[in-house]
This record gives structure tokens, C-alpha cells and sequence, in this order.
DNA sequence: AAGCCAAATGTAACCGGTTACATTATCGTC
DNA sequence: GACGATAATGTAACCGGTTACATTTGGCTT
């Protein structure tokens, strides 16, 4: 293999003339600097960046820790991710968790044993040992979309309780006032703001809590067509139905739709992402949109600038209501 | 930071047999085993995996070129990709390529440059120079469901012709004879083997062909949402159209039913690929299943045997028409 | 011509493991 | 008790760059 002797060699210089000939030219003549690239060129030699990352004991790779990429959000997420990964020459190593726990403790020790610098993570969770990182000690972590409160690293999320609020209060808008909600995994702090926020908006409009109208999901198509099933069973069924993300709203609509009911004439439903998906559902779905590739995009900046040494500030995206045909006024 | 040679002081031992005792535990007494054990204990070492990798010319990272991650099928396979390899003690690179083939080049050079060891590309297209890997020299790569006629490595991929011709079939058999395509990409070898399936299914039942009802998509809803447009203008309209993948069947079925056409009573419908929401959209879709997860799994394990030293075949893995309520018989 | 400084280049230590080879300890056999 | 075989351990080279420090070169001043 070459290596940067063979092209010392080749050039009749040393080997730490070739490296500075590379690495910083203008400490080089002109000559020499002409002499090394030749050699370069013809020994067609390439820095083995093992090494050279070995030396400096920085690797250039940020671990994402994924609950789901099939999650069409997560994967706009990653996107983001590694545009401005790759835009920064850092690459990005992936790891889908499947909120196996177990697994994203494995992955966040990529960065103790020093095979990435630093970890971005889209789940509520501290990968991290109190060993290999006591309290106090900067972690080389960002937490996005999904996050602790007491979150050990800075943060960049949305305004999950304000967002929901105001799709609950939209709903509130068009006359229904027995509204449902299905919910997202029962220990995540996101779906409990989501639900503050729905709580927020009843409230508001003094409508009462009925707790038989929030059914737990999991984010699938699936689990939002179970519990559908569940709302329109009810003695006294819902006229709207508020979704935590537009994938249980998809699973939500078919499940209404086989049971004979309309939508939104029967049933409203609003959800939350606003995916790709979200246009071209039959009726076209409102829901929350979320700026997902600039969660990305923001979590490299911050987690480099976190690298660097440097403060960073959490985080707070905004969000924007898109009201499409999948909810109407409220017909008794 | 902490060391072999600060454990070996610990345990008042050398740094060889601290490496014994780690990576071969056989061939050291037990006594100094359990020294060494309870110095690295002690210290909280944990060896540093990048001169590991170093010294050992290995990375276990695999590189994953893939078009784009927001495409549901693609988030499959990389899944499968992720969970295959975190199985056999590798990491995933992630390159979202963007169809971009100067990223691509740029990122497969990960393997020249010793940060990966190798590539699974997801896309029709040979990434390495002509000088990084002669002709005639193999290529530590794979080429999965997309695939080049003359791919200069292994390939696992699906018979899209059989497939396609199957799907076509399908259609003919319900009464279908004015059949609609809408394709992927021109370029790509996949997009025009089934073509060639459609046509085989054409011809087959003495159905001449007419170019009219072919239409260029990318794969995304958009796309097929725009080429419906078109068919559906045509002086005379299909009665069926096949897309090439679900995402663009879903775009296809809402531009049919926004012209007030109803799927499948005025147009069947059938798609590709059996993503999560084809069961989900309304109607739900008759599609072509592949199995994606299954694609990543394979990709990896012949990856590894090629990493290995060892001779691969090329695979084809099966498929199954799915047929649900977005196909009927043909009215006219 | 001597003296000085800056620029250019060379030498070799270093990063942290792995492992070939050398050395020492242990045990059994005759 | 001497000898050989084997097991256990130590020593140091090595992977391929980077860089502190040493050395050489060349131009300029007085």
C-alpha cells in the first residue's frame, strides 16, 4: 500500500515535508510543494485516514440514534442530518434502536471507545453511563424532536404543548367539543406535552375532560387504526379526533372509513408532521407541520459547536397549523 | 485518558499480557487474568477502538449509498441493513446521495481512504475510479434492488420483469386491455426491466402497445399525482394504470378521485413495493410486495463474505402480487 | 566577511494497541 | 539433578500519519 514514505521517497524529500506539503502548503517552496504533489499523482497516494484520525483522536462520525427509520418523519430528520453532517465533513452512523434501550447504550459507547465524536439523539433517553460520563461532565450529545426534561445536553424540539393546543383549539373552531385523541407511547415526555396542550385547549373552551377519549398509540398506521376502533365504539362517539402523528391519523381515517363513516362529514381528524403522505391522503390531512430536516440540520450545528468546546443554547422550532379537508365544522 | 499501559502498571504486568488477557484470555494464567481484569476494572478502560481499527486495517463500517431515505422502501432496507450488520459487529455509514453521483464517488472513497471497509449501494451505478480499483479487481461492494446489467460485483436484486408482468397480467385478467404506466426514473435499468415486464404482459395478450399511456415518474407521490394528471387528459383514458412504485400510485389515486373518478369503479389502480401505507390508503392498493428488510439482511451477509475473501452469487429474492380493493374488473 | 534571522527541511518521538520473537518459569522424565 | 518441552510473560517493532525540535540553507545587514 502506498504510504506517505513511498512518496517521501518518490519526492527525495521526507515524510514530514510530504505531510506539510498537504496539510499546510504555504509552509512549503513552491518546488518542493510541485515535486510532492507529483508524487502524490503517481504513486496515486491516499492519507490513510485511520491514521490520521488515530493521531488525532477525532473521528468525524456523529452516531444518530433513531427509535424508527420507517417513521417517514425520522427519516426527513436523518436527512437533515446528514446533509449538514456531510456538508461539515463528519459522516453519519446510523442506528436504528428500536427503543431497545440496550442497543442505544451499545451505540452511545461508540463515543467512549472513540469510534465517533459525539451522539445526536431523537429519543428521550441518557445512552450515556454515569461512568463513562459523570455528572457534570459535558456530554458530546444533542437531543432532538423527542426530549428529557431534565435533558443533560442541550435540546432542540418543538413547542409540542402549544402545537397541540393549537390543532385542539382549530377543532374547538369548527364547533366539535367531543373531541379524541390518540396518543403516542405512554413514557414519552413529547407525548405527555401533546396532551397538555389538548387538555390546555378543552379547558380554555370549558370543555371537560373525558379520559375514554385518549387512547394510546404508537406512531404506526397500525396502532392508529386500533384505536380508532376503540373511539368509534364508544357509546357516545367523537366528532373529531386529534392524532400525536399523521401516520396514526392515516391508519385512523381507514379504520373510520370501513366502519361506513365519512370524513370529515362524520369525523373530523387533524394529526401532526405533516408528511409527505399527508397531501395525497383522501381527504387531504391538517395537521402540524414540523420543520423535520432543520431539526436535523440544527442538531449537527449544535452538537459540533458542543464538540468545539463552545456553549450552545437549547433550541425551540417553530411550527405552523395546515388546515386542509380532513376537518370541518362540526354537524350534530 | 487511560490506556493499556496505565491498566499494565496497575496490574504490574506488561502491555502485551493485558492484550492476552483481553483478546485471547486462554493463553494467560488465570491468576493474572483476574489481575488484569480487576485493573481495567479499576481504571474504567475501555480499549481505543480507533487504533484497534488502525492497527488491524479494519473499520467495521459498512457504507450505504442510498438514492434517498424519505423513500419508504429505502428506509425498509436500510433497516434491514442496520440490523444485519449491528448483528455481525459492523456500523452503517449513511450517505443520502440525492441522486447526486459526485457525492456517491465521494463517499465510496470512505473505502480507499480506510474509513470503511466497504459498500452496499441501493443505486445503478459503479461509484469507483477506474484507479482505485482496476478492472478485473473485486470490488468490496454489493448492488442491491437496483442493479446494473453488467455490475461489476454481487447483486441481489428482484426479477422486475417477471414482476411487472405479473402485475400487468393481473390487470389483463380483470379486463383490463387500456393499461396506463407510470415509470421511474428513464435512466434506471430497474424502471425499464418492467417496462419490458409490461409489455411482455401486452404482447402476451395481443394488446399492441401504445406509448401515449407511458409516463416518466421519480418514484414520489408528486410524480405520480403529476402523471395521472396526464393520463387521465388522454382523449382516450386508460381503465388501469400501473405504477411503478406505491408512493406514486398514492399521488395517482388522489389526482383520480380529485377529477371526481372513482378507484377502481372508473380506473384500477396497482403499485409496487407493498410500503406501510398501501393497506392504509383508500382503496387500499393492490401492489407488488418485495421483501425489503430481506434485501438489507442479504446485502450485508454478502458484503461480509466478499470482505472475507469468499466467492458470492448474485441473488434474486421472490416477490408476491398482493391484490386488494384498488383493482376490479374493468367496466366500460 | 562575519553575524544574524527567517525560511525550509529533516529527524524522530508519538498516538495505543497487536504480535513476532526472546526470555523466563514450571513441570515431568530418566 | 540435568535436560527438554511447554506454558507464561516480557520486550520492542510496527501500523501511517503529525509535529516538536533540531538542523541546514540562504539572504541581508553592517
Amino acid at each position: 500500500m502506498t504510504n506517505i514514505r513511498k512518496v517521501a521517497e518518490l519526492a527525495g524529500v521526507s515524510v514530514a515535508t510530504v505531510s506539510r506539503a498537504l496539510k499546510s502548503p504555504d509552509i512549503v517552496s513552491p518546488a518542493t510543494r510541485e515535486k510532492v504533489l507529483k508524487a502524490v499523482d503517481q504513486a496515486g497516494y491516499k492519507p490513510n485516514l485511520m491514521a490520521v484520525q488515530f493521531r488525532s483522536q477525532r473521528t468525524y462520525n456523529l452516531v444518530v440514534l433513531v427509535p424508527t427509520i420507517a417513521n417517514t418523519f425520522f427519516a426527513r430528520v436523518i436527512s437533515g442530518i446528514q446533509e449538514a453532517a456531510q456538508e461539515r465533513g463528519y459522516g453519519v452512523l446510523l442506528c436504528n434502536t428500536l427503543g431497545n434501550e440496550a442497543m442505544e447504550t451499545q451505540y452511545a459507547s461508540l463515543v467512549s471507545t472513540r469510534q465517533a465524536d459525539g451522539v445526536i439523539q431523537l429519543r428521550a433517553f441518557n445512552p450515556f453511563s454515569e461512568k463513562a460520563f459523570p455528572a457534570g461532565a459535558v456530554l458530546p450529545m444533542i437531543n432532538a424532536c423527542e426530549v428529557l426534561d431534565d435533558a443533560p445536553c442541550p435540546t432542540v424540539k418543538l413547542d409540542n404543548r402549544a402545537a397541540a393546543r393549537e390543532a385542539t383549539e382549530h377543532l374547538i373552531s369548527l364547533g366539535h367539543r367531543r373531541i379524541g385523541m390518540i396518543k403516542g407511547p405512554r413514557r414519552s415526555p413529547l407525548t405527555r406535552d401533546r396532551q397538555q396542550g389538548y387538555q390546555d385547549a378543552l379547558s380554555a373552551a370549558g370543555i371537560p375532560l373525558d379520559e375514554c377519549l385518549l387512547c394510546p398509540g404508537d406512531f404506526t398506521p397500525r396502532s392508529g387504526y386500533q384505536a380508532a376502533e376503540t373511539l368509534i365504539a364508544l357509546a357516545e362517539r367523537p366528532s373529531a379526533i386529534f392524532c400525536e402523528s399523521d401516520e396514526m391519523a392515516i391508519g385512523a381515517i381507514s379504520r373510520i372509513k370501513e366502519a361506513g363513516l365519512r370524513v370529515p362529514e362524520d369525523i373530523s381528524v387533524a394529526g401532526f408532521d405533516d408528511i409527505a403522505f399527508a397531501s395525497y391522503s383522501d381527504p387531504p390531512l391538517t395537521t402540524i407541520a414540523q420543520p423535520a430536516e432543520a431539526f436535523g440540520r440544527e442538531a449537527v450545528a449544535m452538537l459540533i459547536e458542543v464538540l468545539e468546546g463552545r456553549q450552545v443554547d437549547n433550541l425551540v422550532l417553530p411550527y405552523t397549523l395546515v388546515s386542509r379537508a380532513s376537518t370541518a365544522t362540526c354537524r350534530p
